[in-house]
RNA sequence: GGAGAGGUGCCGGAGUGGUUAACGGAGCAGUUUGCUAAACUGUCAACGCAGAAAUGUGUUGCGGGGGUUCGAAUCCCCCUCUCUCCGCCA
């Protein structure tokens, strides 16, 4: 969420960033300080009605004490008037902070300066490739073949379970994942990373805080009866941790990882993106957050990706770094890197990792902020990665590990798998 | 799910209708100091108003929301969470 009084001091900065993220409602930004510049006079009008209130009321009180019933009776009276107005104020001042809160929760983050323009995600910017791209033998067929050929995971058992993109996992597949989490967790711990186990089912007000709500409700799945949504990644409950938290500033950069599974409806996919683990309801990732003094932010957002950069590096496998242009980004996003895996057999590049930073859109909602040394507060920035999201790593490491006798595991994993190949049993 | 007891600031904790959320402790900052300790002073937040700023000042907040009253942490209603006991249960 922006803040307003930073719309008003920066509007061409402001309409420009809007722009540039293709937010069409322009309009709004001019109705916006609009609004708040007649909610403060209602603020105002109301502080000085209250304080009177409360000055005459002290004066009954006294005027009681000392026997005066008369003359406080008078004075009742003129509190009761007052107290009709502060009502009716206080209702204007409600109206008018609950509307400016509904436009102003309309409005996506602001763009970094260094972001392209640009809509789509053929816009986005290459900017660091790395590794290898396999050189497949004559045989070597795509993930959704290899994993039913080596007995890894089974899509059809999934559907009958739950319904399309429900995959279930067996014997050296399921064992892999593990593997994967375990793997992805250690290097987190290794970096400095606190772990957590968070909730998998979070509430309104915490899907709010992270952006999730109003924009993505429909990308959620629900638990109506308790009004509870399954998280769509562990970013939510995570990020949620410092909820109405004051944090020294010595104590930023915080950091947490945290193992989870994440439910996503995926609603309006179809084709080649959803087969086999390309999209799915249900999978399992790794996601590191960081709340970061906002001059150490984008040094923070580079060492995320580093981080992960350093996760493909040890998994071998050929991956490339996208800036995300404008348009591309997500709505609470000011600067995103999409980590991208080579696939060798679809012959196509697939995201296994998003990399953000949210500035302070995330923090101004759900009121994160640390005090610096002179003891004044600030809203704190908040980040986070995918640090790895599993489907598309293990669609990459099968397809571009395959030989004619197995599939190798790279050296790195081979200790969590305990296995260093999967050949036909 | 049923019954009872509770929810006050960073923590402990007083406060059952009348200006100030007492008191104690922690942390932090400042003063003092050769250094440390001690002592002293200050120190909750949100939103307004004035000011270039430092700062000053007003309002609100005692789990959340309503109500009674000139005046509510205090009285009433609803909700919620925690604890204890019972029931059910991995």
């Amino acid at each position: 969420m922006l803040q307003v009084s930073f719309i008003a001091e920066n509007k061409d900065v402001t309409l420009a960033g809007l722009r540039k993220k293709n937010f069409k409602e322009i309009a709004l930004v001019d109705e916006l300080v609009e609004m708040d510049s007649e909610r403060r006079q209602l603020q105002h009008r109301l502080n000085t009605i209250q304080s009177d209130a409360n000055r005459i009321s002290k004066e009954v009180g006294k005027l009681f004490s000392e026997g005066k019933k008369q003359e406080a009776d008078v004075l009742k009276q003129q509190s009761a008037d007052l107290k009709e107005q502060t009502k009716t104020t206080q209702e204007e001042l409600d109206k008018m902070e609950a509307l400016v809160r509904e436009k102003l929760v309309l409005l996506p983050n602001l763009p970094h300066a260094s972001v392209s323009d640009g809509i789509t995600p053929e816009e986005n910017v290459k900017v660091f490739e790395s590794g290898v791209i396999p050189t497949l033998h004559d045989k070597a067929v795509p993930h959704w073949d290899l994993i039913t050929q080596y007995d890894l995971i089974d899509i059809e058992l999934g559907t009958k379970i739950s319904g399309a993109g429900f995959p279930l996992y067996k014997k050296r597949g399921a064992k892999l994942q593990r593997a994967l989490i375990q793997f992805f967790l250690d290097e987190a711990i290794n970096a400095g990373y606190e772990e957590v186990i968070p909730p998998y089912l979070v509430n309104e007000e915490t899907a709010f805080a992270t952006g999730q709500l109003p924009d993505k409700e429909g990308q959620m799945y629900e638990a109506k009866l308790d009004k509870l949504y399954l998280i769509p990644t562990a970013e939510v409950p995570v990020t949620n941790i410092f909820r109405d938290v004051i944090l020294e500033e010595k104590d930023l950069p915080a950091k947490r990882a945290a193992y989870s599974p994440c439910f996503r409806r995926e609603a309006g996919s179809y084709g080649k993106d959803v087969r086999g683990l390309n999209r799915v309801h249900q999978f399992d990732k790794v996601e590191i957050v960081q709340i970061q003094h906002p001059e150490k932010s984008y040094a923070t957002l580079e060492e995320m990706v580093e981080h992960v950069k350093g996760l493909l590096t040890k998994l071998e496998l050929p991956y490339r770094v996208m800036k995300l242009c404008g348009g591309d980004m997500s709505f609470a996003s000011a600067l995103t890197y999409d980590l991208e895996v080579y696939s060798a057999a679809q012959k196509r590049w697939l995201e296994v990792s998003s990399v953000s930073n949210f500035e302070t859109f995330q923090s101004n909602r759900m009121k994160l902020r640390f005090r610096d040394k002179n003891g004044k507060i600030h809203l704190a920035h908040t980040l986070n990665g995918s640090a790895l999201a599993l489907p598309r790593i293990v669609a990459a490491l099968l397809e571009n590990n395959q030989t004619p006798d197995g599939i190798i595991i790279p050296e790195a994993l081979r200790s969590y798998t305990g296995f260093d190949k999967i050949a036909v049993l």
